[in-house]
RNA sequence: CGGGGAGUGGCGCAGUGGUAGCGCACCUGCUUUGGGAGCAGGUGGUCGGGGGUUCGAGUCCCCCCUCCCCGACCA
């Protein structure tokens, strides 16, 4: 900085007021969350990045698995024909596969098709492997990556191949497979607000929304900082249609044969960039603590000897805090302080701890708050708890913030003005007729597009706010502008 | 695929026909350390690729490629 206060290059990263956009792909790469690979469209991600990944992972995998799942992999190449059993699959992926035609050096008699998703490979191991009512519910998932070729690849939200965990599921009736459909829906949900504190709104995507080949797609969208709408994971009801397609037939207690009712539903490393988008400010990432790699980093401030007693003080603390269940670090690395306070800013470190000799003489540790800035010194033998406690505020702050920005952005509307005003700079309730040739009407006009047809909406019945003919799903559909 | 930008050291940029430069980063040394440290010295570039014009091209001409942003498609 000189005496102006002018900041020299390099330094922080385009606000976001200024350029969303260019902040949003500043700070996935100066956080080192990820950088991108020769090929257009994919993702490096970085340790950093990966280790959020790893954490969401976890949490997941957990509710996966408490709700009767078990995972499973499934291979990456699919011959091309088992795609096309389901036509309106194959047709809405078919403009963005991989296909290998070339294997151990000759030209393959036919084409394999690096997945974009998992449901053809699938359908044919169940048919295989269903033959009786007591073969299902059949409920796997598998942790896989995919391969969708995108015209217009951003770091995490679209990129050309992304990680996720799809889940495949067989049911003998249609009411245990929506049943199926609502319980992934609702640990989506729950990772979504409870874990990573983004607050999401669950509904079902009107036809035009609808997953290729399902019957009834349910989404939970969130609310990014720009007011735009990100679909953060989908959870699909394909009624019959893949078991017809794939044959996957089971005999019933009254020796019918029968075709299976079976679900699917997925989150991505998507949902990273939506908590970028979510929660982080101008001085880069913020990170919900039961997600941040670290959550309490220790920088140990001094010369020479004053600084070998706030290492040795700094790390006997990063034990104590470890022993009780607290991700933290203590940055040894030899660059001045001020820089590090910056570093963890941009990586979003939930609380930043400290050390120095004025906080030694006195028996205290300076806590620095990622969220609201605040700094308090707290005695060095109650930090563990002290922390604890911060963390877990920390963490309900988040997504109050959050919660208030979307509901300070979103309201009902009932004529065509207001809605395409508030859908400029947020989400619109509005009633709709239903019909698609209307809903892109919509986008033509406004680039807002129907999100989902909320679950919690009330019953309400009256006119479509754009074309005033009788509205439809019996109640309100959230619309927005979406990623 | 349409519109708009940009390709020069790891990153950000300057360089309108005459010996490739600056800042940051990096390396070495010394001094430093409570909000992006200072000084000194140093390493690093087939200027996106190919062709052409010219005594001479980063610079002018032609062709191609890539990346970014905005739209159409999507987790």
């Amino acid at each position: 900085m000189d005496a102006a206060g002018k900041k020299k290059p390099d330094k922080g990263v385009t606000p976001q007021s200024t350029d969303f956009s260019a902040w949003y792909n500043e700070v996935v790469l100066r956080a080192e969350l990820a950088d991108r690979g020769p090929v257009k469209g994919t993702m490096v991600i970085r340790p950093y990045g990966y280790r959020i990944w790893e954490l969401l992972q976890a949490e997941l995998d957990a509710r996966i698995k408490a709700t009767g799942h078990q995972n499973a992999y499934f291979p990456l190449l699919i011959p091309e024909n088992h795609l096309r059993r389901e036509a309106e699959h194959v047709e809405g992926f078919s403009p963005e596969l991989a296909v290998v035609t070339i294997g151990g050096g000759k030209k393959l008699d036919e084409p394999l098709v690096v997945r974009p998703t998992s449901e053809s490979i699938i359908g044919e191991m169940f048919s295989r492997w269903i033959s009786s009512h007591r073969d299902l519910p059949l409920l796997l998932n598998q942790w896989a990556n995919v391969v969708r070729w995108e015209l217009r690849p951003r770091l995490f939200l679209r990129t050309t191949e992304f990680l996720w965990q799809e889940g495949h599921t067989a049911h003998t009736s249609e009411d245990d497979a929506m049943g199926e459909t609502m319980v992934a829906l609702r640990f989506y949900e729950d990772v979504a607000r409870n874990v990573a504190a983004m607050p999401v709104i669950p509904g079902e995507k009107t036809p035009g929304e609808r997953f290729a080949g399902a019957a009834r797609t349910f989404t939970i969208e969130a609310m990014m900082r720009d007011s735009r709408a990100l679909q953060a994971g989908t959870s699909h009801y394909m009624g019959q249609n893949f078991a017809k397609a794939f044959d996957i037939r089971y005999t019933s207690d009254a020796g019918a044969v029968e075709y299976c009712h079976t679900t699917s539903w997925g989150m991505s490393t998507r949902m990273i960039g939506g908590i970028i988008m979510t929660h982080g400010d101008d001085k880069g990432l913020v990170l919900p603590p039961k997600l941040a790699p670290y959550q309490a980093v220790v920088v140990p401030i001094g010369r020479a000897d004053s600084l070998e007693a706030s290492v040795r003080e700094g790390d006997a603390l990063v034990s104590r805090m470890e022993a009780g269940g607290i991700r933290a670090h203590l940055d040894r690395r030899s660059v001045s302080p001020g820089f590090k306070f910056n570093d963890w800013e941009m990586r979003g470190v939930p609380l930043r701890l400290e050390l120095g000799p004025r906080d030694l003489a006195a028996g205290l540790v300076t806590v620095a708050n990622r969220l609201t800035g605040d700094k308090d010194q707290v005695p060095l033998e109650s930090v563990e708890s002290a922390v604890r406690n911060l963390l877990a505020e920390i963490q309900d702050e988040m997504l109050a913030a959050a919660t208030q920005f979307q509901d300070d952005r979103t309201s009902s509307v009932s004529d065509w003005t207001t809605f395409a005003a508030r859908v400029s700079s947020g989400f619109a309730l509005a009633l709709h007729c239903g019909e698609r040739a209307c809903e892109e009407q919509i986008k033509v006009a406004t680039t807002a597009t129907a999100r989902c047809v909320p679950l919690s909406a009330p019953a309400e019945d009256g006119q479509c706010v754009r074309c005033g003919n009788p509205a439809a799903y019996g109640r309100r559909v959230l619309f927005g502008r979406a990623y």
